[in-house]
DNA sequence: TGCCAATTAGAATGGACGTTTTAGAACGTG
DNA sequence: CACGTTCTAAAACGTCCATTCTAATTGGCA
């Protein structure tokens, strides 16, 4: 390298992630992007080939993130400290968690799909933590991991903590102190290794639908 | 009216609809609306003033729709019927509900929000909502109402069951049966009627967060 | 029948955005 | 101290989209 370059590419990805966070995926152009790093436009493209790219991995830096704070403890067959770890990742990695928690990829890649090295580096993300996961319910509850006890594991340790974050994370309001004891306490009602055992403990579910 | 209208509003809120249900908000463009209706796109703006109204009335439309499902029986003090009566409006529902339950108000409206009658119509459902659930829990549990009270009520009733269903709409899939167990199980296990009677018979919970 | 408001029809306009291009500045090396 | 490479810098290009404009069509009514 000959010229010292004055910007790097982690602030051209931390620009697109703040944009997305605060204003959604279309705030994110590449005009914003540069003007809030300070760069011309023509500098982005230095660095990436395209707006798809950038946002390809932008993506991939935050659930690369997240997925290390999870996946250890999945691994080690600790679903509550796995659900509750998303807390403090959150408080601590505040755009990238309004970034990646509140965005449907569908939405923030409807324009166009990232080139294929993101997208095969997401899919080795993605497999990642689902190994996590089947690791976690092989570990926790009996051995037969069929779809619906990993669906189960799922929505415990990741849909239903950010569905308690998700009203905070909109306003973009800090996370108050009652978060980890919803977590906690729906992990106390519903464990992961949920063995008959378990549920019996419970009062019987009432008579099921009404329709 | 003189000449008969081929097209109806409803016809373009439809398309609308559909298609940001199918390929997330920048896909609902003029355009893609009259072509989808076979209007031409002039005559959106005989009936409406903007795209932003469009979608306004759009979600309006969508969210009206489910909250008419839930709030009655919010009323009535059955916030697991409540819970429940997501699943079928979702079935019923199709496009609608990936519509309303996938997508993010700032990323469908960031572009330019709504025009004042329909931000006005949408905070009167809000208000709504929002009232059902404070008599909901008024009802169910004892009268203090304070945050978190509520905040645990919404994510039982609202958040957690839209997060059971968000990885089939998400895939476009049909909803499996076992979200319907899961919803029920989760309120066996967790109840919005939720005095200390009912915590007292869950196995008491392990020590807080390991921070 | 001939008029008029409502609607269809489709082209035109102006702006925003992704991307490309061209020119110039910086810095290690020989 | 020039040279080549890497980067900055900013303007330019082409496309897409929301919105507007102009003209043609329809059908009830005087």
């Amino acid at each position: 390298m000959v010229r010292t370059a004055l910007f790097s590419e982690a602030d051209f990805i931390d620009a697109a992630m703040v944009l997305v966070a605060e204003g959604g995926p279309n705030a994110a152009t590449m005009q914003a992007i540069a003007r809030r790093v300070g760069a011309p436009t023509g500098s982005i493209y230095h660095r990436f080939d395209s707006r798809a790219a950038v946002l390809g991995i932008a993506w991939n830096t935050a659930y690369a993130s997240f997925v290390d704070a999870l996946a250890p403890l999945l691994r080690q067959g600790r679903p509550r400290e796995a659900a509750l770890a998303i807390l403090p990742w959150s408080r601590e990695n505040g755009h990238r968690a309004r970034f990646l928690l509140l965005n449907e990829p569908v939405a923030l890649f409807e324009d166009s799909p990232p080139p294929a090295p993101q997208r095969a580096r997401l899919e080795e993300l993605e497999n990642g933590f689902d190994d996590a996961f089947q690791a976690c319910v092989a570990a926790c509850g009996d051995g037969t991991s069929d779809e619906e006890r990993v669906a189960r594991a799922k929505f415990l340790i990741f849909d239903a903590p950010i569905a308690i974050l998700r009203p905070h994370l909109s306003r973009g309001a800090p996370l108050p102190p009652y978060v980890e004891r919803m977590i906690a306490d729906l992990h106390a009602a519903m464990p992961v290794a949920a063995g008959p055992a378990a549920s019996a403990q419970l009062p019987p579910p009432m008579n099921r639908a009404d329709r």
